[in-house]
DNA sequence: CATGAATGAGAATTCATTCAT
DNA sequence: TATGAATGAATTCTCATTCAT
């Protein structure tokens, strides 16, 4: 039973991340989560306290699993540029490619807990970028800049760029690849020297 | 007593705006609203016809002002570059000082009314980087790219940036300096060719 | 000013008759008579107490009308029998032809006081033909029967025939006239004696 | 636990007919339904997915009743002015028996859904009465008449002559039968040629 | 007398959470 | 452990009625 009780657990989990990938928390409701997962509703509050703290586990393990993924990439070989461009690639790869957590991210959740979960997920993605920017300035291959706020705009810059394409309408594969270089390529630029020195504008 | 209406209909908004900026739709009930704004919950249906169309004209407003001022200074003179520069400087100066909508803008909202409004907000901010990123790819001032996709990425790159540090906390004045000129950077490097050439990732 | 008040109190009632008549009371809200009577909502409260108040009078004085023309038709010369019919014929013309008050007669109202003011209305009804009724089975011309339940069952036959007619499409004169003699022949056969004699029915 | 909800269904609905029997629909709100069937407002909608479609469940589970029953009488044996005497006063007299349910048929209601299920029943209880007088009329048991026009008529002459009665004040069991044998007998003149011929009355 | 803005008491509906079985 | 019926608090919206001007 214990078998059973982790089986349950992971039912319960799976079932909630698709409804969440389909239709936004707003269609995730306890009721269609226990549905979806073949339990009873009153079931879920075994292994959950509340809904809040489901779907704070439910992003917090589709976090991890990226943040796994893009650690591999950023602690591996090659030039912080490649890296870069690497990170951001695969990220989007699997966001156009897998159930549409990306979404979630950037939802405005209806509790409190999710959003807190939320943000500590984004913190944990600008970390991994600000790992990177760190060696790559320190090597030369980029600009100096803040890399606190550069982080920030790169989880931006594609967590934006993604929910478009995503939400509203699928793309096929061909526009897919295009997406995906294009943001990756458009964060490399953004942390690189220009080629042309920075102007700075008339005030 | 059209002084009178006209006062209601401006505090109702004025306190639609800050629910909105600083706790999200979440908390932004039309009994709150009423609150904050020192009206009954009734009244609130008298200058609007519902929920969904209060917090469109309260995106939209905030949407039309920003569009305004950004719209000048696509419009006006300058290189590309140096008119990217201070679109997004301009806006995120606001941001910062306002209240935070840019929350909104990225929140995933109740009624499908709003949920539209935003896409269309993002839309017009879209256009208007489109708009300098033609100008400046033709005038050779920016890197080949896909102007979608690069405009989609900008809004994305500064409005994560803002709402991360504004969200939680408060900085002070002269942090907000530092934030509006990194971002602004941040995007016309994003734009621009850069100094070494981009080289492709190993697969 | 007297003159300004009673002017007033006419527009109202005058208004509140022609809403109902064309949406039902459903319709009728104090807001919308208002409107239309060209007064502000809060003066309908100087002459009428109540907005049941209001339309139980709009009620009266539809049915006082009424009562006085089929009084005429009752107390006048002629057979019972032709008496009877042309009082119903009267009825349903004229609420063929005029704005449908008949509606709001069998309508279930929104306030308690309407409700009796319309039960009261339907015994008014019911006197004037239980009037014919005595005079006709005293004269032989009708059968014996139950005048009080007849006479309920009459007023409940022309209106029901009316209803469907009024309701939901609005008849050409040729089908109108053809419902004005049908139901005022129905009425006149319902209180008539039989060619054949009753029979009993197997209990 | 079928047996919970079931019970829980049938609860809800005998409250809901008790409470539109005794003050018509409207005093049947969600709140006075529940705490009628001892139940909370939120279980309704367990069962019904609206308060319209609760009414119309009312409203057609009372007529589908009467229809079964009366059809039995309509394609029974017998003269029509006997299954047409019989038809009238099996209605009447399990309308005085039960719940007065005849109320909600002649209501204004105010949800559209029930307000159609209410001109479905009327046609349908129309329809059985076309029937006997088709047969009728073939079978020069009736007069010459607009079966349409007629069968509203008896539809609405018995209907009122049971709102009557029934809505202000409780007669005794003389009087209902008394009450249940005239309104028979005045729908079968209704139909019949009179012994005298029907005169025009002077324009 | 006249206005119409403002109120506030409902009314329907949803859904996370609990609890008897 | 598992169920799912039941709860009830929360939320939007409506409209008769009042009252300051």
């Amino acid at each position: 039973m214990e078998e059973r009780l982790a089986g349950n657990r992971e039912r319960i989990l799976a079932a909630a991340r698709r409804l969440v990938a389909e239709g936004g928390l707003r269609e995730a409701q306890i009721a269609a989560v226990a549905s979806a997962a073949g339990v009873s509703a009153g079931l879920i509050y075994r292994y959950f306290k509340s809904k809040g703290e489901l779907f704070v586990e439910v992003l917090d393990f589709a976090v991890k699993h990226e943040i796994e993924i893009l650690t591999a990439i950023v602690k591996g070989p090659g030039s912080a540029r490649d890296r870069l461009h690497a990170a951001v690639e695969s990220f989007t790869r699997r966001a156009l490619e897998g159930p549409n957590l990306a979404y979630a991210f950037i939802a405005e959740p209806a509790e409190a807990e999710v959003d807190r979960a939320r943000i500590r997920a984004r913190k944990k993605f600008g970390d991994l970028f600000k790992a990177i920017l760190k060696e790559g300035i320190a090597a030369g291959e980029f600009a100096q800049q803040d890399i606190d706020i550069t982080a920030a705009c790169i989880v931006g810059a594609y967590t934006e760029a993604l929910v478009g394409p995503i939400g509203p309408s699928r793309t096929g594969a061909k526009d897919r690849e295009k997406l995906i270089t294009s943001i990756s390529e458009f964060c490399v630029r953004a942390v690189s020297e220009s080629a042309s020195p920075q102007r700075k504008r008339a005030s």
